[in-house]
DNA sequence: CAAAGGATAACATATTTATGCGGTTGCATT
DNA sequence: AATGCAACCGCATAAATATGTTATCCTTTG
């Protein structure tokens, strides 16, 4: 029995799905709100598999809601559902820790499959959202390039220089004079062709060698 | 009627899924091949709606392959197929381009429905694997968090060592006396609790200051 | 108006870093 | 046997950095 909260500020919607998973077998509406204001008090007492929330609603939206039960609960499966399907939204909800995004015409069976994929651990998408996000994720890759092939013991060295370590104490992590500290990091600058401890941190960031 | 070509280069699985997918309504397998290495051929020759394609293959692998499909055609979608939800082949076939992401052990029905999925601009993937994106997704967003409320030239004093300047090379982009840079930096020490260059600029990167 | 805080600047000093040079050892390839 | 190379170590020196203290000028805000 797959246990749901509702959270929908539209009030024939709210009734329409409750109405179609309440009817169909295996699916129970615990509850439903008008509004994300005791969400957090809300989740906890009823304890659902399943969370179907609206993101535009008044007050505390669908993305700050999600947040709020985010912030104690990593369990929950929550179902974005929207009328648009707008960027900005997408991602929000997703970094947001959201287990799958679906507009509100999708047809009931389709909707009935999509929460017992996100119970199940998948993540439901729409169409139109999934592409979305595989764009974003493909165009926000960086496609790393430079190998600038350190040796084992000067990314060791690289490393902790990104935490924040002086030579002396690079010295002690490593168990090596600090001349040799200092001899590794010359070859480390020779290799990325930097010549200060920051502009190596800096560089490792953006190459992604850390 | 979705028309497929497969690259799979174990025969029996080659065999099983033309068998599986020819003998359901609507699918067609134009062609099958064991190997990519004439596929920006076959592609352009075949046209086919969808493409499954392994991802363990010997000689050109599924994701080397997919990378040459993308070269010349964005159109086609790409299924990948594959034996493990391994975190580094997801993300290596998401952003070079694949649609989908399928675990080999998909049952047959399932399969055909991530193949109609995927041919309608969906996104389809085995519930592992979503996850997996899903969280590589949020990771990668960070959504800053602290604000250290630097002032409007602390951040810009911060911006340039993160660029590798010096001190002096800061004192004199910035038209100020070396001793007010030294002030600056001091006061973006304190606010965001490091003390020394590099691990301010570790920071900044992490905390997506820049 | 007074307080608060940002931006500027100077001076002093200890520590760290960057860079040059030199070297030994041990392992793997040729 | 010879070569190359990673890893190790030392010494020296100039430059850069970190830290403290103090002080002026200006704008914002209660």
């Amino acid at each position: 029995m797959t246990k749901l909260l509702i959270y929908e500020d539209n009030p024939q919607l709210r009734e329409g799905l409750t109405m179609l998973i309440n009817g169909s077998e295996g699916f129970e509406v615990l509850a439903c709100f008008k509004n994300c204001n005791n969400v957090v008090e809300e989740v906890s007492a009823w304890k659902p598999d399943v969370i179907l929330m609206d993101i535009d609603m008044p007050g505390i939206n669908g993305i700050e809601g999600l947040k709020k039960i985010r912030q104690v609960n990593d369990e929950v499966k929550v179902l974005m559902l929207t009328v648009f399907d707008d960027n900005k939204n997408v991602f929000q909800a997703i970094s947001s820790g959201a287990n799958g995004y679906v507009l509100k015409k999708t047809p009931p069976t389709k909707l009935l499959e999509y929460i017992k994929e996100a119970q199940s651990g998948g993540a439901p998408m729409t169409a139109s959202i999934a592409t979305q996000v595989l764009k974003m994720f493909s165009s926000m890759n960086n496609e790393k390039g430079e190998d600038y092939n350190l040796s084992d013991r000067e990314k060791q060295v690289l490393q902790f220089l990104v935490e924040g370590y002086s030579y002396k104490m690079i010295a002690n992590e490593m168990f090596i004079a600090i001349d040799t500290v200092r001899s590794h990091i010359k070859k480390i600058y020779e290799k990325l062709h930097v010549n200060s401890k920051s502009e190596a941190v800096a560089k490792a960031f953006k190459d992604k060698l850390v």
